[in-house]
DNA sequence: ATCTTACATGTCGAATTTGACATGTCAAGA
DNA sequence: TCTTGACATGTCAAATTCGACATGTAAGAT
């Protein structure tokens, strides 16, 4: 039985916590957003394998009509496996940095004006992480406390990324023609 | 007509330089690798459909078959368009920043060795874009000296994650019982 | 009482992506 | 001459992902 990514995803988050499928649903919005994504129409239908599979099982039958998860000794142990398996996917996916290949298409100061933007909206979302960061609570669960450093892992990507648009719009801007040495 | 963000790369490719989908496949398995990857299987029909739609033409037919393809001006002023439009899909997905989410399951000692293990691959991957820096041309066309950017951008950001790799490495052992105050 | 919003689950078709299968050419070295 | 490896293009089924459609409940505000 093989299980995806998203498969894995849920099977870490019922691991820490029982939860329903529109809480997953949440998570995948929030604090996952940045990581990997996922709509609801994909996470339920997951939710129906993964039972099929005897990874989670329902718990509790709630209000409105909802179902609260929760994974089993065995999905426990597949998303242990996962994480210490070598690491497959290993490669980023980001359009956002694709679009620098190709910015040379743009006049300097277009690409340039690009580039500070760019700057801008990683400068925003490292404030909104820091945001986050105040209202993670303190240490309830261990998987808090990895909340904080993935975060931590976030804060800095973005301040780099900012960093390095700032300084790649001076190096368009500034650098005129090549010296050929 | 609206064009996939395969179709935008590979617009963007041929924007810069005609090329075979060999040569095309063979730039997503090196310089692209690490913002977007694409199969021969997934470049071939996306050629044929961009001819389609008049945004690329085969400029010529070679040795062993091998047709070379152009962007045509529209095809370039779709890449342009694309390039200037908001960013959409400004989330980044990566596998293994996802596992870090869950690392509170394994033995905080196995967590940390997982995390080093991370910053030596972050390290190795900083080694490479180095040595791919070096080969790179003496600026012969605009897309060479754009290459050299985005690569400073690779080597940023694999140094940023190999620290924090570390620093929560050290955080998670060091650490200890969380203090409840 | 009604309205709005958050909660909650699902299906379906289309697009994207992957991996396997399939085929053939050309150049260089053994 | 033969064999190997790089060059070169394609198809197909399966898995993954997305966006739209569809439905219904419970709580709180007006």
């Amino acid at each position: 039985m093989k299980v995806s990514t998203l498969g894995h995803a849920l099977l870490g988050l019922l691991s820490a916590q029982p939860m329903t499928g529109y809480d997953l649903t949440a998570a995948f919005d929030q604090s996952l957003a940045n990581v990997w994504s996922a709509r609801h129409s994909q996470i339920y239908p997951e939710l129906a394998k993964l039972v099929g599979a005897g990874l989670i099982e329902q718990t509790e039958a709630g209000p409105r009509g909802s179902k609260r998860y929760a994974a089993t000794a065995a999905g426990e142990a597949e998303v242990r496996h996962w994480l210490q398996g070598r690491a497959p996917g290993d490669a980023l996916r980001s359009e956002r940095l694709l679009r620098v290949f190709f910015l040379w298409m743009l006049r300097p100061a277009d690409a340039a004006a690009y580039l500070r933007a760019e700057a801008v909206r990683h400068r925003e979302q490292v404030a909104r992480y820091e945001s986050v960061g105040n209202e993670i609570p303190v240490e309830r669960h261990p998987a808090d406390r990895w909340g904080r450093i993935a975060l931590e892992a976030g804060i800095r990507y973005e301040n780099t990324m900012a960093e390095w648009a700032l300084w790649a719009a001076d190096e368009i801007e500034g650098g005129g023609p090549v010296p050929v040495t």
